[in-house]
DNA sequence: CCGATTCAATCAAACGTTTGATTGCATCAT
DNA sequence: ATGATGCAATCAAACGTTTGATTGAATCGG
C-alpha cells in the first residue's frame, strides 16, 4: 500500500461540516424550520458543538452568510472585470453577459446554488444581521461593478436610477428562475434543471439584457 | 381530518380574521417561525379556534393559499383580457403592459402585497399542498393567458419554450423587486416603496418587456 | 501533561394539539 | 308561549413533544 499523504481537502474541520449542513437546512427549509439537532446529526456531531463553535444558532446563521460570500465571490471572480474596466460598449456588454452566465451557472447548476439562493431570498424577505454580511461583503460590490460596466456599455451614468434598477432586474430574473424552480419546472414540463434547461434560461435572460443594452445605447439619454 | 365544511359567512367571521392574521405572520416571517399562539393573539381569539376552524396549522396555511388566490385574482381581474383576445400586436402588447402594471401595483403598493409575495416565494422554495392551490387556482391560468397574448403580440407560438420563459422572466422581475425590497431600498437610497418608487420599477420592467416584444415581433421566427 | 473539542445528560421555555366546560341561538314537542 | 334539546363557537387549561442552550465529564492531539 503506497502511503498517500493525508488528503487535506477531504479532512474538513467540524466547523466546516456544520456550516455546510446548516446551509443545506437553512437554504432548503428556512432558519426557523431547521433545528440545531437536525444540523448536528447531519454533520455527524453533537448539538453542543454548535454553541461551542458559533455561540448559538444565530451565530451559525452569520457563519453561513460568510460562507455564502466566499462561495459566490469565488463563483463570480473569474467573470468580474479587472482594472481597468472594459473600454468600449461591446466589450462592456460582453462582460455583463459573462457575469450573467456565471451567475446562472452557479445558481442553476452547482449543487449549492439552490441553497445559496434560498438562504439569500429568505434573508431579503426577513432581514437579520446575516443580510448585512451578504450585502456588504458581496452584493453591494457586484451591483456597483455591474452598474459601472453598464455605464460603459450604454453611455449612461453608472449611478443613475435607471441603470441601478436595470441591473436589479437582470439579477432578479436569474434569482427568480432558481427560487421558483418548482413552478417553472411544472409549467415547462421539465424533470429538473440541468445544463440544457439552464442554457434555455440563460438565453432568455441574455436576450433581455442585450436588447436593453442596445436600446439604452441607441436612445437619447 | 376535520373541518372541510364552511362555517357560515358572517359579516366579520373569526375565520377571516384568523386567515388575515396568519397571512401576515406567514408572509413576513414564514410558516415555521409563526406560532399559532401569535396568530390567535393577533386575531383576538383563542388558540383552539385554529384547530377548530382549519383542522390545524397546516390547514390554516391551505386556507391562506385560497385567500391569496382570491386576492390576487381580484387584483388581476380588470387587466386580464376577455374573449376574444386582443386581435393585433399593438393591442396585445398593451394588454401585457396592463397586466404588468396591475401586478406591480398590487405587489408593491397594496399593503397585502409583500405578504402575498412572501408567502408565495416561501412556498416556491419549499412547496407544500398550498403551492398546488396557488398554482392551479391562479398561476397556471395567468401564465397561459399571458403566453397567448404574447403570441399575438409577437407572432410566435404561445406554448413555445421561448415564450413561456419570457413570460416567467417578466413575472420574476416584479416578484423579485418585492421580495428583495430591503436590498433594493438600501442600494437605491429609498426610504421605502411608494407610488413614485413603484412607478420607477414599473418603468424598468415595462421597458424590458416592450423591447423584447418588439424584437421578437421583428426577428425571424 | 494540557488546552482544545466532543460528548451524554439535562434544563426551562415554547411548540401544536386536545380536552371538557360554557355560551348563545335556533329548533323542537308540548 | 315555553321549557328541552341540539349545535356551532369560544374559552381556559393541560397534554406530550420539541426547541435552543448549558453543564461537567470524557476524549483527543501536540
Amino acid at each position: 500500500m503506497t502511503a498517500e499523504s493525508r488528503p487535506v481537502p477531504t479532512v474538513r474541520s467540524t466547523r466546516e461540516v456544520i456550516i455546510e449542513a446548516a446551509l443545506r437546512g437553512f437554504g432548503e427549509k428556512g432558519f426557523a424550520a431547521t433545528s440545531v439537532r437536525e444540523i448536528a446529526a447531519a454533520a455527524g456531531t453533537n448539538i453542543a458543538s454548535i454553541s461551542y463553535h458559533f455561540g448559538g444558532k444565530e451565530g451559525l446563521r452569520d457563519a453561513c452568510a460568510e460562507h455564502i460570500v466566499r462561495l459566490m465571490g469565488d463563483a463570480l471572480a473569474a467573470a468580474r472585470p479587472g482594472e481597468p474596466l472594459p473600454p468600449d460598449p461591446l466589450a462592456a456588454a460582453e462582460t455583463l453577459a459573462g457575469l450573467v452566465r456565471s451567475l446562472v451557472r452557479f445558481l442553476l447548476l452547482e449543487p449549492q446554488g439552490p441553497l445559496v439562493a434560498g438562504f439569500m431570498l429568505r434573508e431579503m424577505a426577513h432581514p437579520s444581521s446575516a443580510l448585512d454580511t451578504i450585502y456588504e461583503g458581496l452584493f453591494d460590490g457586484v451591483h456597483r461593478t455591474a452598474c459601472a460596466v453598464w455605464a460603459t456599455a450604454t453611455g449612461r451614468p453608472a449611478e443613475s436610477e435607471a441603470v441601478r434598477l436595470a441591473v436589479f432586474a437582470v439579477i432578479g430574473q436569474i434569482l427568480y428562475f432558481r427560487i421558483a424552480a418548482p413552478v417553472v419546472e411544472r409549467r415547462m414540463g421539465w424533470p429538473g434543471i440541468g445544463p440544457a434547461e439552464a442554457e434555455a434560461i440563460a438565453g432568455t435572460v441574455l436576450r433581455n439584457l442585450t436588447l436593453r443594452l442596445d436600446a439604452d445605447r441607441r436612445d437619447v439619454p
